[in-house]
DNA sequence: GGAACAGATGAAGAGACATTCATGTGTTCA
DNA sequence: TGAACACATGAATGTCTCTTCATCTGTTCC
């Protein structure tokens, strides 16, 4: 057997995952499991930006945005510097530019089955450097 | 730059992220917001194993564990094989076994707070959790 | 002070998700 | 063939999460 393999990416240090991490992780995971949040990382990831033009990127209504910009925050993956009457709103640090990075490279290069819950017997080719099997 | 810098971790291509890519990958990254499943594929990343003894050691019981399993293959994150009347599990691909090692790496990370040089406006390590409500 | 802009926040409704219980399918062996 | 084992699957349930609506705080400028 033996699929496809990534290539780049350097090997980090393979740390131990029990249950307390698991569930630090997935949580933390959480901030990338979904789209709003993703696109607002994403535009983060290119400069600061204040919350409303941010929204406005987004496409997300002023309050949604507030919502998940809090989330983000509490997490500890962006935050906000007051200017003027506006809050400037950017990516913590670049291990969160890295993982985000590395997340879409990954997920990207995976062969996507799509269809999440219900259904689907197996996974169709599409987008996928490895296709073996 | 901003704050501080990740240092391993090939720098991996910059994919653009619109607004169907964002839901893709949202979506294969919520494999791994939960727990049970992070625990499934470190679980994995070690070798393959059947059904049963993976729920076992995830400590989950074989339905719930049955089911999240279902939901790793629709994504082809892992692949089961059937051998006798066990079916052993395993990660897809490498690029499965990456994300993973990554994901736990920069989060470990920004939790420990090692992220270095921050000027002002930084979260207080051990109070970055829980937002939700 | 008052108006207008920028953002945050609480409450509520809709939807999604994980787990458990019970049962169904497939396989080995007596 | 039938019992026992290994998994899968459907339904029901409790929980959590995202979004919207309305409102409130903070800031700039007249």
């Amino acid at each position: 057997m033996g699929h496809g393999a990534a290539q780049p990416a350097a090997s980090v240090p393979r740390a131990r995952l029990d249950a307390a991490n698991a569930a630090k992780v997935a949580n933390t995971l959480q901030a990338l499991a979904t789209p709003s949040r993703l696109l607002i990382l994403a535009r983060l990831r290119e400069g600061p930006l204040p919350a409303t033009e941010l929204a406005a990127e987004v496409g997300m209504e002023q309050s949604a945005c507030s919502h998940q910009l809090r989330l983000l925050r509490n997490l500890g993956l962006v935050v906000g510097t007051r200017k003027g009457r506006s809050v400037v709103y950017s990516l913590y640090d670049n291990h969160v530019a890295e993982l985000l990075d590395q997340a879409i490279y990954h997920v990207e290069h995976l062969r996507l089955g799509l269809s999440d819950t219900s259904d689907a017997t197996s996974p169709e080719p599409g987008t996928a450097d490895a296709a073996a099997m």
